[in-house]
DNA sequence: TTACTTTTTGAATGCTCGTTCAGATAATCG
DNA sequence: CGATTATCTGAACGAGCATTCAAAAAGTAA
């Protein structure tokens, strides 16, 4: 056996990234071997060296891709008062995050798993997205709507408690996740104004 | 050689805790083998197991007990109010983690691997600290102090922003901890008074 | 000192790891 | 169709893995 029928680099590249990013999530970079995931996506192990140089940069790739694809999702209106583009801020990261939690899980979970070049690069991005954030707790503050002492503490504060959510919500739960949000942003809200 | 000079298990077991906290917090369990904790401790792997059955006892005992510390550790006294009860919550619960970084650190991401049985224990361990910051919001709900409509979310959402302080606080950077536990505070109490 | 216990070494066991590559088969192109 | 390219297999490589254990040396107690 060779080559198989119905193989194209089209399908097996994008499986080969699920898989990784399933595998990943669920029993961390170190513990998964490239076998594994060459078994998730039913090839052998050398044919995962189509898609990736070697495991790392297989890492690397799903968070970059997931911090890029966060910065171009996240929006903000900075023509809105601040209290709207607040209450959008935490719908959209709740909601975001939760729809890649495993991406997110590696994010947070595998930072050290890269090598220092690849790190500061992941680093940046996160950086810039919790710049966002801080902007309109400056803006806000600016224009009086909102009173915080020290807009970065408080930015860190809000994304590390609206990031928490992925680590219980689950559907089918008590709540469904409109409900969370509702919750979360009065927090929030209050917290700031 | 073998037994070699001045050796004695009330000094290796202690240093053999201490480098394997040490070093699973810095590249995580399944990333650091027997033999690098032995290299650690200064003696060869196999004399590891003098100290642990296996490599998965030594991360749950590491575990279980820095929860069972983190609970002998938290003190509330119900005969006070609810809002100082809850402010000397968020003053432990940032001083205790940021103590115990290594092990605050591993508690959180090695859980998964953990087998089922000892995954449960620590989990219960964690759900009883939860429910002692519960508790606080539920008595100032109960005495009109707080305005909480869900006290299990804001528990969550409490200890995640709590927590997060680990993520980014060093020692000797532009704020103290007390000056970061005084903002944390006013930002929980804000939120749900 | 002698007998006994505690602690460690160092070698060995059987696996699994990431990665490479020649050869084989399927898809595609002219 | 035949020629070329894309994709995958299966075996192999050297290395490192957790764990075991007999033997040796150090500590301890009589």
């Amino acid at each position: 056996m060779a080559r198989t029928a119905g193989s194209h680099s089209d399908i097996t590249g994008p499986r080969v990234r699920e898989a990784a990013l399933k595998l990943f999530a669920q029993g961390g970079y170190a513990a998964v071997s490239m076998r594994a995931i060459a078994a998730e996506v039913g090839v052998q192990a050398g044919a995962l060296y189509n898609y990736t140089p070697d495991k790392q940069s297989l890492l690397f790739d799903l968070m970059e891709g997931h911090m890029t694809e966060l910065m171009a999702a996240s929006q903000d209106d900075e023509t809105l008062p601040a209290d709207q583009r607040l209450k959008e801020f935490v719908s959209f990261h709740i909601g975001f995050h939760h729809a890649r939690a495993d991406a997110v899980f590696i994010a947070y979970m595998e930072l050290r798993n890269l090598t220092d070049d690849n790190f500061a690069r992941i680093e940046a991005l996160r950086s810039a997205y919790e710049s966002g954030l801080e902007q309109i707790l400056r803006d806000g503050v600016g224009s009086g709507v909102f009173q915080v002492s020290d807009t970065k503490i408080a930015t860190l504060a809000i994304i590390a408690m609206l990031t928490g959510v992925n680590t219980w919500y689950r559907a089918g739960g008590r709540l469904s996740l409109e409900e969370v949000t509702v919750q979360y942003w009065e927090m929030v809200r209050r917290a700031v104004m």
